[in-house]
DNA sequence: CAGTGAGCGAGCTTCCGCTTGACTT
């Protein structure tokens, strides 16, 4: 009743109050501002923009580069209905405070936002939350500020440079070498990363060198004890390794020295989204997008703070929960609280590093993959504000009189493990063998050689990049954002570019010389080298485009070119520079670049003479077709036409030989007979296949049609009929054009080509071929024929273009459908992983 | 799906950084 009143009261006294909201707080993402609103109280209403609302027209180039570089600003589709909804907000509030992250790209979406909103400048607060605490908060909100247009330039030079390039470059490698490819300041630097560094494999020749160990017996107190040590020098020849051993036979050895030292290890920073991405990988397996994936949806239920980030900082809030709960977990003796830095170029702090929310919660409810990178981010949070640990290592020199050199076996022994307790760091490179205590020696023992080795190792070649050691290597050289590592090594596997793969190794044969008992042996032994998994290695089109644009546009794919830039986008920052100016610059040269290339530059195909087929005479090239790299038997003349085959899996144009182009060429071949009929291999437009009896089976990845058997083969045919079996429901004598089948949303109706859904009604078991053709009939499909041709060409347009956002990103404007059914998340998010998962495989 | 790759020409592709979305053949 009394609120009736006020309200009443209100209506009646305040009528000319237009502004229903006194605060609008605009934040960049819905999680954070569910968080402040709890924070703020009832006088603010927090809304969230989601990132950009604003970008460069998207069909042409965008920017007016004859008037000043005037950017074309537009309101995409899928924001349209958000901004207008914020913008009629913004007119019933009394103040606006614009809360974006407090970065580039943040002070620009505040201005995208004043702009777009119409926002009268008395209107406007800016402020920026650091960490999303109460404190942090308040403290944000008495400390107003206005727009810095300097950044918000610098961040207009930034976007309208990546439009140039990238607009200006991919047109041209569409000319050049083939449509739809793409250039740009990050994916590109990226593929030549990765094509740099199997160039440097290619021409890597290992060489070898003798590396010598003994394992020494003493005896102490009645019992007899082992000890290993390395040799202090290697040898490059085997003759010097065999001299040595012979020095050694009937050589005395005793223990020359112990020296212990006391050494520490300090803990890593917490993560940011680079650490996280490459732990992740290294420790659970994770693809780079499959961390991020899980790490929003820890993020989304508010389990953890903001996943892209690059700050190592950690607020006092976040510090006094870690430090309570090593106290009461571990003891006093285990807190160090640490302030971290960042080292990282380019580095904008806008958040906090990457950190539970609650740090009390050791472990969370969720997915088994939610549950392990929670696990992941607690320890190693925990682990950054804990003691350094105390290792003792121990260095026992053994020494002959008879041999110049020494051996010396190492110990290291944990005195206090302090953060170790939590949590260690790995890394990229091979695992060291743990060393533990060393035996009771003294100086001065008597050391007995039971066996000493010399055994031929080889320098190692550099490893490929992993998905998450790319992510590392870009962030050194400051190219690209914690929001684009996922997308950019995403971006580069889409357009063929960079494939992740897997390598088989090789043999390589070692010797192996030993002395026992004052026996020389020599053994060859035989190792496997340069096995490597989940891997990138680049395609024959990624090496091409590589090549075509190191050749015409070095500065661009420079290493140091986004850090040159950054410089200048600094000095813009900074107010010293007019923006335009800086696009000016670069443009007018960029420009001539890329008309001077069009006009000069051939059309790429990568062709490469192999050598000539020896049957037919004729010339076998390597070269790009349309899907990949592909042989050419013959020319391509009036006269004849050549013969084409693709290239294998893992064939490339630049590594393959004369041979193994022969053995390509000889497909089709028999594999032997199954059921009384052949089984012949091919390699076809889907890869490689065998036909048997008319019917066509693929084989998987990991079969070689060169060395196929003919037991693989009926493997194949018979694990096929079987999943045909398995998935038929039922079928029907009298037409086998129709069948009921099971797919991957449950059971279906196949006619010829054309698949149908099943009504809910109906029992797929039990229908008849004449029920099929009915519910064929009735199908959804006949709507799209009803269509008159005047609709078509609209509809046409439509389709086209959902089924393009189906296979990139699908938007749609259900919003309010999404967050009301918001519960079975989970549920569907565990569907596209798995979609993903499979298409990508 | 199944041994592609002609030639012509219309119409399309493309960047990097902020955010979250999602329901089928």
């Amino acid at each position: 009743m009394k609120n009736y009143f006020c309200f009443i009261l209100h209506k009646f006294y305040f009528p000319k109050n237009i502004f229903m909201i006194k605060n609008l707080v605009i934040v960049e993402s819905p999680a954070k501002a569910k968080t402040i609103e709890k924070f703020l109280g009832s006088d603010y209403t927090v809304r969230s923009c989601f990132g950009h609302i604003r970008d460069l027209s998207k069909k042409d180039l965008g920017v007016d580069i004859n008037n000043g570089f005037i950017p074309k600003y537009e309101i995409p589709e899928d924001k349209a209905k958000m901004v207008s909804e914020l913008k009629k907000m913004a007119k019933e509030s009394q103040v606006v405070w614009l809360a974006s992250d407090e970065d580039r790209e943040g002070e620009a979406i505040s201005w995208h936002l004043s702009e777009a909103l119409e926002l009268a400048k008395g209107k406007i607060k800016r402020i920026a939350f650091h960490e999303i605490t109460k404190t942090a908060i308040l403290e944000a909100i008495s400390n107003p500020r206005q727009i810095n247009i300097d950044l918000v330039d610098a961040q207009q030079a930034r976007r309208v440079l990546d439009r140039l390039v990238g607009y200006e470059l991919s047109p041209l490698l569409w000319k050049k070498i083939r449509p739809s490819l793409s250039a740009g300041r990050v994916q590109s630097v990226a593929v030549r990363l990765i094509v740099d560094r199997e160039n440097e494999i290619n021409n890597f020749t290992p060489v070898s060198f003798y590396k010598g160990s003994a394992i020494f017996s003493f005896i102490k107190d009645k019992k007899t004890y082992k000890i290993k040590a390395e040799l202090s020098r290697k040898f490059n020849t085997p003759g010097d390794a065999m001299a040595f051993l012979k020095k050694c036979i009937g050589a005395e050895f005793k223990v020359k020295d112990i020296e212990t030292k006391p050494a520490r290890k300090s803990p890593a920073p917490p993560f940011t989204t680079s650490t996280l991405q490459q732990e992740a990988s290294r420790k659970l397996s994770f693809s780079v997008s499959k961390t991020m994936m899980i790490a929003q949806q820890l993020y989304e239920s508010g389990k953890i703070t903001y996943m892209r980030t690059d700050s190592v900082n950690l607020s006092n809030m976040a510090l006094a929960m870690a430090k309570k709960e090593i106290e009461s977990f571990y003891g006093p003796g285990y807190v160090k609280i640490r302030n971290y830095t960042t080292k990282s170029k380019g580095a904008q702090e806008a958040h906090e590093a990457i950190r539970p929310t609650y740090i009390n919660s050791h472990v969370v409810e969720g997915t088994n993959d939610q549950k392990k990178l929670y696990e992941l981010i607690w320890k190693r949070t925990i682990a950054s504000q804990m003691s350094d640990a105390e290792l003792e290592k121990t260095n026992v020199t053994i020494e002959s009189p008879s041999i110049q050199d020494y051996f010396v076996a190492t110990g290291e022994v944990i005195k206090f493990d302090g953060f170790l307790k939590v949590y260690f760091e790995s890394s990229d490179e091979e695992e060291e063998e743990q060393k533990g205590l060393l035996p009771p020696v003294a100086k001065g023992d008597i050391m007995n050689p039971e066996e000493i080795n010399v055994v031929e190792r080889f320098t190692q070649q550099p490893p490929r990049y992993t998905e998450a050691s790319l992510v590392k290597k870009l962030e050194e050289l400051g190219i690209g954002r914690p929001s684009t590592y996922a997308p950019t090594i995403s971006t580069i596997q889409k357009r063929e570019y960079v494939i992740t793969s897997t390598k088989e190794g090789t043999e390589r044969k070692y010797q192996y010389l030993s002395l026992i008992k004052d026996k020389i042996l020599e053994t060859q032994k035989l190792e496997t080298v340069g096995f490597e998994k989940s891997k990138l290695f680049p395609t024959d089109v990624g090496t091409l485009v590589n090549n075509f644009l190191i050749q015409n546009f070095e500065n661009i794919l420079d290493y140091n070119f986004t850090a040159s830039v950054e410089k200048e986008f600094d000095e813009i920052a900074e107010g010293k520079k007019a923006w335009n100016q800086m696009i000016k610059e670069f443009y007018h040269p960029f420009h001539v670049q890329v008309s001077e290339t069009e006009k000069t530059s051939k059309k790429v195909s990568g062709v490469k003479l192999l050598g000539v087929h020896p049957e037919t005479q004729k010339n076998i090239y390597a070269k790009l077709g349309k899907f990949g790299g592909m042989l050419q038997l013959g020319e391509n003349t009036d006269e004849e036409k050549p013969r084409f085959v693709g290239l294998l899996k893992g064939q490339s144009i630049e590594t393959i030989t004369l041979q193994e182009a022969l053995s390509l060429l000889s497909f089709p071949k028999l594999v032997g007979k199954y059921l009384g009929e052949e089984v012949v291999a091919g390699l076809g437009r889907f890869g490689p296949y065998i036909r048997h009896k008319g019917k066509f089976y693929s084989l998987k990845k990991t079969d070689n049609p060169l060395t196929l058997t003919i037991e693989r083969a009926k493997e194949i045919i018979e694990e096929k009929i079987q999943k045909i079996e398995n998935s038929t429901i039922k079928e029907f004598s009298a037409n086998p054009d129709i069948r009921v089948l099971k797919g991957r949303f449950g059971p279906y109706i196949s006619i010829g080509k054309m698949n149908y859904k099943i009504p809910k009604d109906m029992i797929p078991e039990d229908l008849t071929a004449e029920e099929c053709l009915m519910i064929a009939e009735k199908s959804p499909k006949k709507e799209v024929a009803k269509k008159t041709p005047a609709r078509k060409a609209v509809a046409k347009k439509t389709t086209k273009k959902t089924t393009k956002k189906t296979t990139t990103k699908t938007k749609s404007a259900k919003k309010t459908v999404a967050k009301k059914a918001s519960v079975k998340k989970p549920a569907t998010k565990k569907a596209t992983i798995k979609k993903t998962k499979t298409s990508t495989k």
